[in-house]
DNA sequence: TCCATAGTTCGATAATAGTCGAAATGTTGA
DNA sequence: TCAACATTTCGACTATTATCGAACTATGGA
């Protein structure tokens, strides 16, 4: 992943209302949700959180479509993984610098051989 | 971690020259690098960078030590950690959904039984 | 003490982003 | 075809951010 698009996807991720979208999502896992019910769950303006579903679409973070009346939004997990393993790439010499990513699963980085 | 606070972090990370300041001391390890070391790598205005740092050191991500002449900056593995660990919590509802992050060590969220 | 060097702060400017009411678009059911 | 609903687009406003030259501060050496 080059450094302009991972700090797009940053710069998408760096605003509270979107972040907590997101976030939203992540948790809601691969069937993901209905505008309507994200714009609920967050108290957020349609037009506002229109907005901020079409950034993070545009960035490739989520992905939407259609399912008759509603649209149904999901977290895109390989643009997150990719996103992650830029930031972790090479990372901190060999020495086990994020424990508790490794705790959820995420791993420290540097336990792996490759 | 509060989704105000990550939303900082990830919106310090959200500017192609932070970014690579910060890809660029997590890959210096816990030695970092002194500022001016950290300029001419990416070709940056003193003024430039200086407002960078302070912002990155604002939210946490990285610190600087004076040494000399010189001041020394170096990557929050913590920081950095924490934010991992807050995007992927509770993620995916139990599918291995970020095998990159895995192979490099950043592990899938989902193995992880907790 | 004085100079050179490393880094930060100041100031001005230009560009971008966030919010939300109102209007428009697309879809379903009557 | 029309009404109701879900969502997006438009428009206008406000606020924040990035850049960088110039001036300032801090440190070390002559």
């Amino acid at each position: 992943m080059e450094t302009l698009t991972a700090a797009e996807l940053l710069a998408a991720l760096g605003h509270e209302s979107r972040l907590s979208i997101f976030r939203l999502l992540v948790e809601a896992g691969p069937e993901g949700m209905v505008a309507s019910a994200i714009g609920e769950a967050l108290a957020m303006a349609p037009a506002t959180l229109s907005f901020h579903l079409a950034h993070l679409t545009r960035v490739g973070l989520i992905g939407g479509q259609r399912e008759s009346r509603f649209i149904r939004y999901s977290t895109n997990y390989g643009a997150m993984d990719e996103l992650i393993a830029f930031l972790t790439h090479n990372c901190c010499h060999g020495a086990a610098c994020l424990p508790k990513s490794a705790e959820q699963g995420a791993g420290a980085c540097c336990a792996d051989p490759s």
